[in-house]
DNA sequence: GAGTTGATGACACCGCATGACATCAGGCGA
DNA sequence: TCGCCTGATGTCATGCGGTGTCATCAACTC
């Protein structure tokens, strides 16, 4: 390849995160974006199949990461404990360092409803892959179901819970959440 | 009042429900459904803020319905077992009579990807709805959130569970699913 | 060097959504 | 009774999102 720069994605990613920056998410036309990439319109929608989808390219392989993750835990943890090793793994590995520009884009899909749908809907896709990734490991299905949106659950909510704050690390958080979870929903007893 | 027909929103609501049924949500324009109701499309986007909302006008309410049974639950329970309380007598009640017409919605809603994620936003506020009510009854807030989420967690996941067969009652299958749930999060054991 | 491939450009087109202004029946006070 | 006000609706214009279709053209292959 070398007709065409390679990282078209890349380059409208980048030029779209700078323009709702800029002016806000609604304000900010595609061909805007395509034009700042040096591209056009047409060439935006076969990179994304719409506007919002641009700023969820960081995360597109996402699933797949995590389940593998998930298919190389110890096999001698519970359903949750496979979960939740997987996603220690994305705490401590990609997402550590990325606080602020997680921040950012966190700022900018906060300002519009619609993209907070798109991010509820990668959460339930994450889930999906995590579902698979636990049947591989021989839970059962109905089990993994369960297990793997509970998971994204606890997930998704020590994230932002860590993209609030400023000094803990998301690991921490994330312990504490799945800590603090677990506690609500049965609380310590000695029956059973 | 007189001169307009009270129930513009709900005409248009049953015209949108036959139109999807017959044609498919995407195959149907705006202005066919308005058409259908006897009225304009702009008078359909100021009954409903867009196309897919207009699936969602009978649950509009749920979020401050489930609130006030969650506030008029027992004091005695714990934060989950108000949560449950409140989902119990919506199962119960509003929900156990229309299974049928929550079947064909959710046909609909599982044919369309904008759908599925607009429902997902419908849980989020839902569980908005319940964890201010759980802060009324003293719950703290950060408790009040992780139940919450928790708790419309069970219910959609119990909901669909329902929906895909046709012999349980919702309350059982909202029963069952919480149990196995919590027993996923907090495996029994002696300890604590 | 001729054909093939694949990303892109150019153009047309439709549906969704909104702002602005007009309309008109009923309610209400003078 | 008259006339004003209110509020839901109609009408029109417009802009943006998204897609189908065909053309273009560099690189690769044989």
């Amino acid at each position: 390849m070398g007709r065409w720069a390679p990282d078209a994605a890349l380059r409208l990613e980048r030029a779209a995160l700078e323009l709702f920056a800029e002016q806000g998410y609604a304000a900010t036309a595609v061909p805007e974006i395509a034009a700042r990439a040096g591209l056009t319109t047409r060439t935006f929608f076969r990179h994304f199949p719409d506007k919002r989808e641009v700023l969820f390219l960081y995360e597109r392989e996402l699933p797949a990461v995590v389940a593998s993750l998930v298919a190389g835990a110890p096999a001698f943890l519970s359903p949750l404990g496979l979960v939740m090793h997987g996603f220690e793994a994305m705490a401590a590995g990609p997402f550590e360092g990325r606080r602020a520009e997680l921040q950012a884009r966190r700022a900018i899909i906060g300002s519009d409803e619609g993209l907070r749908e798109r991010e509820l809907l990668k959460n339930v896709l994450l889930a999906g892959g995590i579902t698979e990734a636990l049947s591989g490991q021989g839970v059962g299905k109905e089990e993994a179901r369960l297990v793997a949106r509970y998971g994204v659950l606890v997930f998704e909510i020590a994230l932002n819970d860590w993209l609030d704050g400023n000094s803990d690390t998301f690991s921490d958080v994330l312990h504490s959440t799945a800590y603090r979870m677990g506690q609500l929903v049965r609380p310590a007893r000695q029956e059973e």
